[in-house]
DNA sequence: TCATGTTTTCAGAATTTACTGAAAGTATGA
DNA sequence: TCATACTTTCAGTAAATTCTGAAAACATGA
């Protein structure tokens, strides 16, 4: 019984990497960086870069390259275990943190630049009459961008969260 | 003067295509499938395949692709115009309405199903005290992707918006 | 200073994803 | 029914992305 229950564990973390991992690349993220990202969030332990690259059965150059980006991303901290050499990894334990970070660069990486190009396609439209209809279109989006930026904003300065029941409520207001 | 104020809307209009197409690329969407919605968004009249395929340079198969899958995601129509046997096609005019599209197939399409997989991973996971950090971490997890599952639900429904205000007023609340 | 253990880099290879274009399919009306 | 105009499919190709692994760089202690 524990013997399956362990192996029940095994097959259970396994398939949350695999989850992940599919899941992020429809999202536009690196499928081995998720899947790297789900082995540290499953595991109790920080893990050195060769537990990674065997774990997952990835090279030196890929494990190395996304548990960078891991750390640029604010979801994976290094650590230092015991008296060793070795550098060791682990996830952000909180998982509203760990949305507050995505939220944060997603935002700066993503949602800014965009905003920026659409005030620069309104400015290079120019106000002639047949640039009307145009100009009203992206006004609207960038209505709509400038909302997601700001609600990004928001999420990402909740460092402890209260937004769980926040959003909650106003949903329920909203029917 | 004229002339100048048009090419700055064809110019225009080109970066918004552009834009459109980097940005998507980063949420997991096929970059051509943007650059068509796109060219559709900033077209005032409705378009068929053969302007598609030239205002974009693309075959007329990658062409069809992109248009049909922009159909299923509810994002542009099929329109008839004059007597023409050919198609046209058509953007949804209403931005907001757009993204209660989006919001409504991501949810379908992407959350839901992982949902069920986090909970299979949960089943799998058993109920030994060896798993219990993995179920906590499990649950959270469940926790946030529903509460986006959620969120999204909400917005789909909301087929004519008070989206906007009634978010402003929340995120004002929440300081 | 050097030997050792570790991390980083990056050119080329592998894989995945997207695209093309010609052929097959479909609808229309004469 | 056939010719015509148009749409869809899909096998093969091209492009983009991701990964590998060996070499270079770096850090530490003897």
């Amino acid at each position: 019984m524990n013997h399956a229950g362990a192996a029940g564990l095994k097959d259970a973390k396994d398939r949350f990497v695999r989850t992940w991992g599919e899941m992020a690349s429809q999202w536009g993220i690196n499928k081995t960086m998720a899947r790297v990202h789900a082995l540290l969030m499953a595991s109790d332990a920080a893990l050195s870069t060769d537990e990674v690259m065997s774990a997952l059965g990835i090279s030196r150059g890929n494990a190395n390259m996304n548990l960078r980006a891991l750390v640029d991303w604010g979801l994976v901290r290094r650590v230092a275990v015991g008296g060793e050499r070795k550098e060791y990894f682990q996830s952000e334990k909180d998982v509203w943190n760990m949305c507050c970070r995505i939220a944060r660069e997603r935002k700066k990486r993503e949602i800014e630049p965009v905003i920026g190009a659409l005030e620069e396609c309104l400015r290079e439209a120019g106000g002639g009459r047949d640039a009307a209809a145009f100009r009203r279109k992206l006004t609207d989006l960038l209505e709509l961008v400038r909302l997601l930026d700001f609600v990004l904003g928001k999420l990402a300065q909740q460092e402890k969260n209260a937004v769980m029941p926040r959003v909650l409520t106003l949903m329920k207001a909203m029917g």
